[in-house]
RNA sequence: GCCCCCGUCGUCUAGAGGCCUAGGACACGGCCCUUUCAAGGCCGCGACACGGAUUCGAAUUCCGUCGGGGGCACCA
């Protein structure tokens, strides 16, 4: 890769929760190759799956990447020649290349019900026969009115073998047979992953796909699409994929995965940035600490590892401090009193402030790792003890996956919860209060649970109810 | 069930047939420095999954076994 015509890459994640470590895991290394050949990087937003996408996570995601320094040189935010950058902007043009594809014989219609779907799956798993569709109507050359419920499904050939070299493992094939005609359309006129992926990065341009190993298996009909539209594909580059310390695919139930919570906790966005290229990659010098920088003017995909590393963080927290050693005290100092945090917290407490140092005592609870409180606390006066974990447990429930995680609609939930179970709301809220702040005084308890998280309010509140049933023991 | 990817210290990795009695980093243990804690220094613990084959020689090549992971959606 040393040669090298300007390269163009891109991220393309779906927004439908809080910003993922993979994803700024992709985007170091597709900037990286953007910037060593004076190309581009570009930020795509697949949001075809209607039902999970939300427009708040399109804008942390945008956050959570210019926070690591991760910027790029066309999206959907910034424009660029190739727009637009959200797949939900750009439906025509795939319904387009789905008809051409059935005009062509590479593609046809398909009417089975997700019924019929789910019985063949089934009857296939008893039967321990590899699940995948039967090709029912491959040969039928149905033309389904508008009205009439509806996919379009690719033809993969019978026979025959995908052979393609992949930047990081080399030459990897499979045969034909082993992948099955693929939706390309769904019923609500969407295009899937498969098709709006190879359509866009090729009408983008794009050069190099670098995504996660869990793609490997599909690259086949990605591959198969673009011999069928006549296009030349790309090249690939399967990163290995990052790990719980169990091995499984990382997680968030495992890890914190969100990068938002990395931002919060004080890492510093370079040296995350440093950390996460170690994981898979080495400098052909050794170094572990380095710049992005550094990355860009080193990296090739040979030096990629291939098994999985465990995303552990105590290596993190140790690159971490070499960077705050690091630093001078001026620019930490600068670093310490910019960070968004501390800015959220201050309106919550201005008003009940009268020193300075009241702003530390009346913050502290947003630090703590673990709150410690007296259990009575928990039990709001004039209510009754045994009452008080179903709140907190509805409470939970009511927002686990709440969204948007704002104040005035959470405190909308709360209160609606408290109404319909006919319950206290001081008393409701005051217990919530004593769980999230480890005391009877607090900010506002909605504006609280914002700027506290999602992730710590929902920690807190379980902490709070094994506190409660540790007592009832 | 079928297909694919992978397998070096607990973890991240170096290693592309002899340079390997396998190197570094994190974590861990000890010592030093020090009013404490960090940081720093020194020392230590600790791995080529297993079995065959190829070769004068294998962590490095090939095959098998075992183990881990991923995929098999009208989710990406």
């Amino acid at each position: 890769m040393a040669a090298d015509a300007p390269a163009r890459l891109r991220i393309a994640p779906s927004p439908t929760g809080d910003p993922h470590v993979g994803t700024a895991y992709m985007s170091l290394f597709d900037l990286a190759v953007a910037r060593r050949t004076r190309g581009q990087f570009i930020l795509r937003i697949e949001d075809t799956d209607q039902a999970r996408s939300t427009p708040e996570a399109e804008e942390t995601i945008f956050q959570a990447l210019r926070w690591l320094g991760l910027g790029w040189d066309e999206g959907p935010d910034v424009g660029g020649p190739y727009g637009p950058y959200r797949q939900s902007e750009r439906l025509p043009l795939y319904r387009e290349c789905a008809e051409q594809l059935v005009e062509q014989g590479h593609a046809y219609y398909c009417t089975c019900t997700p019924e019929r779907l789910a019985a063949l799956r089934q009857q296939q798993i008893a039967a321990k026969q590899p699940p995948g569709y039967d090709r029912r109507c491959r040969d039928l050359g149905l033309r389904p009115r508008p009205d009439e419920p509806h996919v379009i499904r690719m033809k993969m050939p019978l026979e025959g073998e995908s052979i393609f070299t992949d930047l990081v493992r080399g030459e990897l094939r499979r045969p034909f047979k082993d992948s099955d005609d693929q939706v390309i359309v769904k019923s609500d006129g969407f295009p899937t992953y498969h098709l709006a992926v190879v359509v866009d990065d090729h009408h983008m341009a794009i050069s190099h796909v670098v995504r996660g190993e869990e793609w490997i298996s599909s690259t086949p009909k990605h591959l198969q699409l673009y011999r069928c539209f006549g296009w030349e594909p790309p090249r690939f580059a399967h990163m290995p994929l990052l790990r719980n310390p169990d091995r499984s695919k990382v997680s968030k139930r495992k890890n914190p995965t969100s990068l938002l919570w990395y931002q919060r906790q004080g890492y510093l966005p370079e040296a995350m940035l440093n950390f996460l290229a170690l994981l898979g990659w080495s400098m052909p010098d050794g170094r572990e600490i380095f710049s992005f920088d550094d990355v860009v003017s080193n990296f090739t995909f040979d030096r990629v590892v291939t098994s999985g590393p465990v995303f552990a963080l105590d290596k993190l927290q140790s690159i971490n401090g070499q960077y705050i050693r690091g630093m001078d005290p001026e620019q930490l100092l600068e670093r310490l009193f910019r960070r968004d945090y501390v800015r959220a917290q201050l309106p919550l407490v201005q008003e009940r402030m009268r020193t300075l140092n009241e702003f530390h005592t009346a913050t502290a609870f947003f630090y703590a790792d673990e709150l410690s409180y007296d259990r009575s606390l928990l039990i709001p006066k004039k209510a009754a003890p045994d009452d008080v974990p179903q709140w907190l447990k509805a409470v939970r429930q009511r927002i686990e996956e709440f969204r948007p995680w704002r104040a005035v609609p959470l405190e909308e939930q709360l209160r609606e919860l408290v109404a319909e179970q006919s319950w206290n709301t001081g008393q409701v809220f005051m217990a919530v209060r004593v769980a999230l702040t480890g005391s009877t005084q607090s900010p506002p308890l909605t504006e609280t649970m914002e700027v506290l998280g999602r992730e710590k309010t929902l920690q807190r509140l379980d902490r709070a109810l094994q506190l409660l049933a540790e007592e009832a023991s």
